[in-house]
DNA sequence: GTTAAATATGTCAAATTTGATATAAATTGA
DNA sequence: TCAATTTATATCAAATTTGACATATTTAAC
């Protein structure tokens, strides 16, 4: 939500060059936060490929669909971080591999 | 979403006694998911009293209402992990704090 | 190269979460 | 006690996220 302001703050703009003040204007918050998505995504990618489970199966134990997996693993900016732990979960992610994820 | 459904099952069952068939019928990732995000909630309380912030102030910090902030240390189950941890994020809690919480 | 399986991308209605607002209840300090 | 501050609870329209679906693209095996 926070990303998604600055996102259409982006897009109002139209890619307008001359305002690079408001581009890329992350806080220390909002940067922390994206990074710790794009890692939870990737690892999630990593351990599902591990097990050997394509996305449809997988979004089978999850109740979800094979597309919704595809934007996870993606790291989609409208995927919250509630699915991804719970994903991760799901697949018995090591606590430890968590860990090392946290900002 | 999942512990939603299972929370809508609870109330559609109207708190009747004789069913405790389907009562808490909670998967490992439901009820880790559960814990964590409590754990999360009532160290965003003591860590946002800590500072001696009151609860309007910090909604100012993340451009909420005092009132979704009582909703967060309440653990209220419409909270997500995302406001949450942008909220811990926020008030700079150590990474070790966060990562004792982890199930 | 062809085929089949897997993954990526786009769209959408339904469900959920959001900040805001109002107001009740609890806590604090005199 | 009591007034002021803080916190809890309820409601709601707007915004966001969801699973599902269609379909395009990539990958793998032959």
């Amino acid at each position: 939500m926070m990303d998604k302001k600055k996102q259409k703050k982006l897009e109002a703009a139209g890619w307008k060059v001359g305002n690079a003040e408001d581009f890329l204007e992350l806080t220390q918050v909002e940067s922390d936060y994206i990074s710790l998505k794009i890692a939870l995504s990737k690892h999630l990618k990593t351990r599902r490929q591990s097990l050997r489970l394509t996305q449809k199966d997988f979004a089978g134990m999850i109740q979800s669909s094979q597309s919704r997996v595809a934007k996870m693993e993606a790291g989609d900016p409208g995927v919250t971080l509630d699915l991804l732990v719970k994903s991760l979960l799901t697949l018995k992610t090591p606590k430890e591999d968590i860990e090392k994820m946290l900002p």
